[in-house]
DNA sequence: GCGCGATTGGACCTCACAGTCCAGTTCGGC
DNA sequence: GCCGAACTGGACTGTGAGGTCCAATCGCGC
């Protein structure tokens, strides 16, 4: 059992923001150049911080990884938050698409997913990391999820689909295809990924569908 | 324009030999720990060479990591050659998918594809490398298409479906779940969305089908 | 068996990086 | 205003990385 160095116990509200500013910071980096090509001196220029604050809010570089995954997490579900509320609906989930796919075309030489670049980075290399990784996704998937069971509950989508199947298959292809259009240059993989999920959703709706 | 290096113009096939030892050596390294944590040093070690070998075959570090895409590509269309030589029907694709997750499950915790795995680190950091990486996905996606060409041809498959994008469907299905599988530890995604590509496929069949 | 280029060993160089240290300064409660 | 804890600046260290260099050796064509 290590011993876990645990430091800034006490934070200030000017501390906790001095934080949080070397915290975004580093996810940018992180986001544009990968864990291993940003160095923490990188991260004390963008955040104009200085080496004995960083290590003053956080024990190494590995602890601050952890936090990025949790704030990247944060920013993703954030950003997707609004439709992820309303995703109870096929035309919901058509909108839904519709929004992902002109955020891949504004920046597609950007790179992929935050979440989806740091799993693939860190998966097999830290455990911790792998498992909070992990049920990032699955946050991510049962938010999904959650509108499909709507879905059911309103009589739309059929009692024998299986809503938390049909949630992670529609996240992984969404992450196959971010993948994809980050290294083509091209969003066409995010749109046929989606565009199938879509379908393969709207095959086990009934009869009873809401007006639009 | 930078002047290029080019070491080892005239390789015996000693040096071929070596050199291909070498290469091999540096791809089940990066596989396991990926580009930026696998040093040159290491790469000698198992290779059981020195570094004048090494910088005698490659110009460079990235240099290296070039012709371990290639090798990479090679080794996974390789090893789907069998079933990619015959994905022309859809109880072959059955095959292919039973195939592919059988894999996985034998090793879910090493980690992802190997091509993916790279496209991820390499695809905002080299224009070569995302270039490169960019071409194994296509010719992989153009191995899955000919299969359905061919069964459209055939009749089997809709002449109003369309090849291209179903390929791509179904790579990118297929990466988004390596991916989760990697990250989750469990072959789950690979198999909703593989079954959610076939089923893709499936709509698009027509009724005259081949006898099993 | 000689010559010459291909090949090899490994010491060495340089530098970027993660992480340490300590002498300060600022802040908030009293 | 005073005191201790929270916070900050920046010089410093150790290590491991990529890459260079050169002398020595191998092996093939003649």
């Amino acid at each position: 059992m290590p011993v876990i160095k645990q430091p800034n116990l006490h934070l200030t509200p000017r501390g906790a923001a001095m934080r949080s500013h070397i915290l975004d910071a580093a996810a940018d980096l992180i986001y544009a150049h990968g864990v291993d090509r940003t160095s923490v001196d990188e991260v004390l220029v963008k955040s104009k911080t200085s080496k004995s604050q960083f290590y003053h809010y956080f024990t190494d570089k590995d602890a601050l990884v952890l936090d990025v995954i949790k704030i990247q997490t944060q920013r993703v579900l954030g950003l997707q938050q609004p439709h992820l509320e309303a995703l109870n609906s096929l035309p919901a989930l058509q909108r839904w698409r519709d929004a992902i796919v002109k955020l891949v075309k504004g920046r597609h030489r950007a790179g992929g997913c935050p979440v989806g670049s740091l799993a693939n980075e860190l998966a097999n290399r830290s455990e911790d990391a792998r498992t909070l990784l992990a049920s990032s996704f699955e946050i991510w998937r049962s938010s999904i999820e959650r509108g499909l069971r709507e879905m059911q509950k309103r009589g739309e989508l059929a009692a024998s689909a299986n809503p938390h199947d049909l949630a992670l298959a529609i996240l992984t292809a969404l992450q196959g295809g971010l993948l994809l259009a980050k290294t083509m240059h091209t969003s066409r993989p995010v749109e046929v990924a989606l565009d199938m999920s879509l379908e393969h959703v709207a095959r086990h709706m009934t009869a009873r569908q809401p007006r639009r």
